[in-house]
RNA sequence: GUGGGUAUAGCUCAGUCGGUUAGAGCGCCAGGUUGUGGCCCUGGAGGUCGCCCGUUCAAGUCGGGUUACCCACCCCA
């Protein structure tokens, strides 16, 4: 057996990389559209960037990094998501101390060791946006316009926004006694990972998807019941700035996020035809993650969608724009050969796109590579154009062929080229 | 980490009760057409039936193991 891709990752063939690279452009285009500038950072960091950033008793860095040592001795790991690394960077480079609003986007592979299954993978691809130092909640409604807007440009135009607040640490550790009080009579009709969940984070508990469980929490309090007078007041401005900006919404007060600086505002689109692997983008505030990395405290809000579940769910919808098809060149002779690389080379040099018979083969052969390789136009030339100094153009299309003169051929080109 | 499914040509898949030379469609190459793609016809190339072990006179087919992929749990984008 010849050597495979590693378990998880997966070769982006074409004409699919055609997608990613829309896919992408399209992410630029909204960035800059939301006055976002994009940051890269590397694709390893420090492990313990990630075990701050993200969080020790996560799953994804309890069990599901990619860390090794360095040779110099250094505990490294790569990048299972992408806000702590550009959160490291804004920090590193004191580029927070500018004032203002800094927005960042990015897009790249993130690495997490799991199990793969239908859109979920170990090397993954995400695009990405953090905006920095804006406490209000109008950059979390024009977040999540960006966001939508994004995926309906993408073709996902049924996700559904999934709204939730998580509170701030005046008044989500009340909500954390309030929930494990109401579980508590009920622990034994909880599954197993809950009733660990109950003792390390009961709020986890809210988003199991096991039957008993959703029947236990179903009449537990609700954290939106019990913020702090601002958390209230801020859900309230995010919910008027989505109405305001015309995007729709469903509050579900059973998103949750697992750390303490993760604050106020949460939220998840949902889209259909991923199976279980449903979110297609997520994010949310975290006030709290700059300070606890180690720089001035700074407000902060982004999401991270991920590339493969984004194209996967806009199947169809995503147009893979061809390239235009070229000019394919055949050849009989050898000195017809040599002719037609040097005229290929002048077409291309012209801004034209141009292909040619690199063997000496049957013209018929050559013109069925040239209609494999969806060529606009065919130049035929044979012993007899090269004696006579023209060739013969032939619209693949039309199936209609005139004779032209060297000459003229780059010129008359590259003006159809260009219409 | 747990469970289920799948594995035959480049791709998508047939393959009967275990039976002798493993098939189809698409794709590829060539010819029909001495210099013209798509449609048609003819021919050709291409296979360690994932891998190992076992049962049997005989295994693509049955059994065990293993690996990979897929799906679900879990977790998340």
């Amino acid at each position: 057996m010849p050597i495979a891709a590693p378990r998880g990752t997966q070769d982006i063939l074409p004409p699919e990389s055609r997608r990613w690279q829309w896919l992408e452009e399209c992410f630029r285009h909204h960035g800059a559209l939301y006055g976002y500038r994009e940051m890269r950072t590397p694709i390893f960091e420090s492990t313990e960037l990630f075990a701050r950033g993200v969080g020790e008793e996560t799953d994804i860095v309890a069990k599901q990094m990619y860390s090794f040592q360095s040779r110099g001795g250094d505990a490294l790991t790569l990048r299972p998501e992408g806000t702590a690394g550009v959160v490291r960077a804004m920090i590193q480079h004191n580029l927070l101390a500018q004032g203002g609003v800094q927005k960042i986007c990015y897009f790249g592979p993130m690495f997490r060791y799991e199990r793969p299954q239908k859109g979920r993978y170990r090397q993954l691809h995400q695009v990405g946006v953090e905006a920095f130092g804006s406490p209000g909640p109008a950059i979390d409604a024009e977040t999540l316009a960006f966001a939508s807007d994004f995926l309906a440009a993408v073709g996902i135009s049924d996700a559904r926004l999934e709204l939730n607040s998580v509170g701030c640490p005046a008044c989500r550790p009340r909500y954390r006694d309030a929930l494990r009080n109401a579980l508590a009579g009920a622990r034994t009709g909880l599954c197993t990972d809950c009733t660990r969940r109950y003792d390390t984070n009961p709020l986890r508990v809210l988003d199991c998807k096991v039957e008993s469980c959703r029947t236990v929490t179903r009449d537990v309090p609700v954290i939106l019941d019990m913020l702090c007078a601002e958390c209230r007041d801020h859900l309230r401005g995010v919910e008027a700035g989505l109405r305001a900006l015309g995007v729709p919404f469903v509050i579900n007060p059973h998103i949750v996020r697992g750390l303490d600086y993760y604050t106020r505002t949460a939220f998840e689109f949902i889209a259909g035809g991923l199976g279980a692997q449903n979110t297609v983008l997520a994010g949310g505030r975290y006030d709290g993650l700059v300070a606890e990395l180690g720089g001035p405290a700074t407000p902060a809000i982004g999401f991270a969608a991920g590339i493969e579940r984004l194209l996967m769910a806009a199947g169809e919808a995503a147009p893979a724009p061809p390239m235009a098809g070229p000019v394919f060149i055949a050849t009989l002779g050898d000195a017809a050969r040599a002719e037609g690389a040097r005229l290929a080379q002048a077409l291309r040099r012209a801004g034209v796109p141009a292909a040619i018979s690199y063997e000496a083969r049957s013209l018929k052969a050559q013109m069925k590579e040239a209609a494999r390789q969806d060529a606009r136009y065919a130049l035929i030339l044979g012993e007899d154009e090269l004696a006579r100094g023209d060739a013969m153009l032939r619209d693949m299309g039309a199936g209609e062929q005139t004779a032209v003169a060297v000459a003229d051929i780059v010129t008359l080109l590259a003006r159809r080229y260009a219409a």
